[in-house]
DNA sequence: TTTTAATAGCGATTTTTTTCTTTATTCATA
DNA sequence: TATGAATAAAGAAAAAAATCGCTATTAAAA
């Protein structure tokens, strides 16, 4: 498809570029034209030179005395991650978690697309939720395995997460977006991404007390 | 209260000790006392040393050729994180995630308790999901500057998310946990946390696509 | 009791990431 | 057409984070 020299990209600035592209999008929906790495450094309250240098690594180059054009930065970022082909998803876990990511569906613009969920509740199997339906977790390894099937989403109870995440494995998913806290054992090649909600509030009340204690 | 230094914690150690808490806690249930960093370092598939480094930023020893006695690293990074008293919080959004996020009781035993909820939709107002009552977001910021609420959960539409977050600091809230993909524009002393799922898909994808060059 | 192996501890080194400094470019204005 | 101001670009420096190498300590084995 199409060929990137699969460059590094350092996780911090790959974080950040969908950090500003989502903040570009709203500025492009109110008129906005281009933009200045000093606009977004005051928005973002980050260093006017480390959004240059992000923009840098994604290959994306502005002019002078004028900034950079939106619309070009948004199309690169979009290219870079690879949001211009989406990414067929299973979820296995359809609680109240698993159930709002289904529901969301600005994901299908930002590279993934949730076709089927999977869940061992029986009054869930065989329903639509958020339009997506909800099939046995005896199926889904057998699915995933027909429709070639390479991201598994795990919203499932932390117990069962390893389990079900070995279930995925055998059905050939090779990337897991984990939102279970637990620490997922995979063979080799099997990619995990784990989300830390726990973490982000951490970082949150630390803040919040060396906020407090400058200001006492 | 807990008199600590407050010393500075580096970010990523912060985020890492609090998956470590996570994960030694199931290790406790199924019996396991001690801990080394060795198998430590094989769980996540991280450095030893580095595990070592955080636990001894979080002022844990251990002893050469046992490890570090689980209950007491646990007590450590509770402690650390401030989660042996827990905050109240108030949520403005009870759509798909801010309803996921109610319901989840483990945040609790992670420093915070959502107390109430607010939205805008009649029909939700009045109503109680997972055991919390919502309001109208009318009666957010009074009842915020009454009950002396200090963080703030912020799960509404990106477009909404500015107006309702001016509410929150209005409340008298310091910190601002949100979920809305974008760049809230806070004065001075506000804390703001913000969660992106889509960069966590993201680094997945990336991920991904790495491995696959590596194997072909 | 001695030896061995596993592990924590600690300082040094390397790597990564961020920030600073300087230069070059472009647009607006006189 | 010059001048000034704002900005990107590029390289250097600094800061932060991760990793390495070595030493000390401890428990188990010999
Ligand atoms: N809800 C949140 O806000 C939140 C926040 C952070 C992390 N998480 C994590 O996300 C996961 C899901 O949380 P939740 O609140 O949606 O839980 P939940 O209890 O609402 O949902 C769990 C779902 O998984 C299903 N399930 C249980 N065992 C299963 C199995 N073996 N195979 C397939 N499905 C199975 C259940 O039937 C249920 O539908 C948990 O690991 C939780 O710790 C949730
Ligand atoms: N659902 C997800 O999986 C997911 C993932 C990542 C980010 N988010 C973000 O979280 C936020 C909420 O997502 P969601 O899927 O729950 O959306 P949703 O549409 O399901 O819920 C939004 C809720 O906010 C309420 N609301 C709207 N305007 C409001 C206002 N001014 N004041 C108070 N309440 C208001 C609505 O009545 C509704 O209940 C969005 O910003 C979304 O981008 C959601």
């Amino acid at each position: 498809m199409s060929e990137r020299p699969l460059m590094v990209i350092p996780q911090p600035t790959l974080k950040r570029l969908v950090v500003y592209h989502q903040w570009l999008k709203q500025l492009q929906e109110r008129g906005r034209d281009v933009v200045s790495c000093t606009v977004l450094a005051r928005d973002f309250k980050l260093d006017a030179t480390q959004i240059r240098k992000d923009l840098e690594i994604a290959g994306i180059a502005g002019t002078p005395r004028v900034g950079y054009r939106i619309d070009a930065v948004i199309a690169s970022i979009e290219s870079l991650l690879g949001w211009t082909n989406v990414n067929d998803a299973f979820l296995a876990g359809v609680g109240n978690l698993g159930a709002a990511l289904l529901g969301y569906e600005r994901f299908t613009r930002q590279g993934v697309n949730i076709i089927a969920a999977f869940d061992l509740d029986p009054a869930k199997i065989g329903t639509k939720i958020h339009g997506k339906p909800v099939f046995s977790l005896t199926k889904m390894a057998p699915l995933a395995q027909r429709m070639k099937i390479k991201i598994g989403i795990l919203t499932v109870p932390a117990p069962a997460a390893q389990t079900v995440a070995d279930l995925m494995i055998a059905g050939g998913i090779e990337a897991i977006w984990n939102f279970a806290p637990t620490a997922l054992q995979v063979p080799e090649p099997i990619v995990v991404e784990s989300v830390s909600l726990a973490s982000s509030f951490a970082v949150l009340l630390n803040q919040l007390q060396h906020q407090r204690h400058k200001t006492t």
